[in-house]
DNA sequence: CTGAAATAGGTCGCTTTCTGTCCTGAAAAA
DNA sequence: TTTTTCAGGACAGAAAGCGACCTATTTCAG
């Protein structure tokens, strides 16, 4: 059987490297009779997978897309690449399953080869500068502390606390919470001996003991003290602003497309688009979007319209030289 | 049956969920006996799959990053999410090798179930309002074309060229070419009959004929045309400019992080920045992130300087009311 | 219409492998 | 020291795998 399981697993490989295969090539490559081939199809097809035949001249088998997915084989390009895509929707926040996304991470990341965990780290770096500026978060701890919550080791770490003092901690985690692209991380503190909550983009030094702990019940009074804590810090640097131009919403929506989310409309003419977000920055960057010749308004923070007041006149300075 | 080739892959699949589990465990688990779940554990290991055991108490076995990849066994949940990482790494156009992500998505595509892909396909629309505005590209398409050219199988198109124009195309697809973030498909026109080169992003009703063809040699001769044409259509759009700010590049770089890629020093006070972009508004969101307090000179295309002008003017009048 | 190429699958006998049930050993932690 | 856990040899019966036949069926090309 020792040869029968590899060969099976080989046989699935080849079936997902190309569409299309005769018998008689599968056979050779496996180095099996082709009667031998034709059972190994059929083994295949009991596990479940689509493997579907034409028959006739120009026939052949090809694995189709079934009810469910077969295990990937992938080579080791493939495996960087998917890992940094993965890591990339990690940090951009998927909206669907946050816990999916880490599930999939952990999943990689255990058993993913030390060469090319480095290759990934590597890429990852690249690929954040294509991706819009704000708090980089590493994908790459956030996949180590999600191994860590799904199998409850103990970890140690440092941490920067929002006054800017650090506190080496030794935690049992629970579990990571999303809030928009910010991360937070639940754990039982070991030395203060109670439950806390951290910004992942404030963990560094992340070390993981191999000391497994046994699942703590979070107390569910203090779980919604804990969400506020994260939301409160979220909010407390968010930035909010709005532009009310003149333009219909449904001709505002067609433009800007995905980045309309949360328009309404003012009238008939007028357009509200909420422009909030983390930095001063990025709001501005939005602005350049609309479209010459549309007239707007801009109402929010003080620190905000300032700031645009500021850069305005800095950029008409600069370009008119 | 097979018993035991299906058993393997569900230890496989066992031990990729959690890191730790005890013989017992897994033996119950399997409904074999521990003898045998030793001797599976012994399979895997011959397979090249580093099984790791801890004896004594709290003692257990642990799949650790071996050479290499074992096969991954994803949940639907967790297939989705890499399916969605891997079209934005695709769609953002991963520097390392676009090959690589193509025979990985067309890995995917192949045996994504509808169902599936239909969530993938509802995620990746919500996942690409979060990245850089710019011409979207359909991953979907872009996976399908990859997948058409690996299995080399005959496909009809709809295309609008530049002028507007609209035409039905039956092609046998070559290969796909990356060039920054757009690309380019690379194939044999059969009506035409001569090579043809594409934009992906103005390619649609996409259809596959079940029709397999044999591969063409595409003429070295005429392989520099292709690569001149597709580069001159890509730079057409694209702007130049660049910022020179009274920084010195040091301190430059570490504000800027990884997106100060291309930056070089004028002297030790100053530092040059190129922001060329595809889009003006894109380009503009850059000069937010100087600094305030920061001297800075634009240079560039007329057309850039006249938006920044202009923009900045109407962002004044904007905060000022 | 015919032949070639391709999948489909039954049967038979030999060989190999697998499995459970015994063992005993060794290592690690409480 | 005791308990827990992995490690692995030996054996016998059961099961599966394999190749070597064989025939049937479908499809396409000529």
């Amino acid at each position: 059987m020792a040869e029968t399981t590899s060969r099976i697993l080989a046989l699935l490989n080849l079936l997902q490297t190309h569409r299309q295969w005769t018998g008689a090539e599968l056979a050779e490559r496996l180095a099996v009779t082709g009667r031998t081939l034709r059972r190994d199809i059929d083994r295949l097809r009991e596990l479940g997978y689509r493997v579907e035949a034409t028959r006739g001249a120009a026939g052949g088998y090809r694995l189709e897309a079934g009810a469910e997915l077969p295990p990937l084989l992938l080579t080791d390009d493939e495996a960087v690449t998917m890992a940094v895509g993965l890591r990339v929707a990690a940090t951009q926040g998927i909206a669907d399953g946050e816990q999916t996304t880490l599930s999939a991470l952990a999943k990689f990341e255990q058993v993913l080869p030390t060469a090319l965990r480095q290759r990934v780290n590597a890429l990852s770096v690249a690929v954040q500068s294509l991706t819009p500026r704000g708090e980089r978060i590493s994908a790459e701890l956030l996949g180590q502390l999600a191994l860590a919550c799904r199998d409850h080791e103990r970890i140690r770490f440092s941490y920067v606390a929002a006054d800017g003092v650090t506190s080496e901690r030794a935690v049992e985690p629970h579990s990571l919470v999303a809030a928009g692209r910010t991360w937070f991380f639940v754990c039982w503190d070991l030395r203060r001996e109670d439950w806390r909550t951290f910004r992942v983009d404030r963990i560094s030094s992340f070390f993981g003991t191999r000391v497994h702990c046994e699942p703590r019940q979070l107390p569910v009074a203090d779980a919604a003290e804990f969400v506020a804590v994260a939301l409160a810090s979220l909010h407390r640097g968010r930035l909010n602003a709005e532009v009310v131009m003149r333009m219909p919403i449904e001709q505002m929506r067609t433009h800007f497309g995905p980045w309309a989310t949360g328009a309404e409309a003012v009238d008939a003419e007028h357009t509200r688009w909420p422009i909030g977000g983390d930095s001063v920055e990025g709001m501005f960057g939005s602005l350049a979007w609309i479209p010459p010749g549309v007239e707007y308004e801009l109402h929010g923070d003080e620190v905000f319209l300032e700031f645009v007041r500021e850069t305005g006149k800095r950029l008409r300075d600069a370009s008119e030289r």
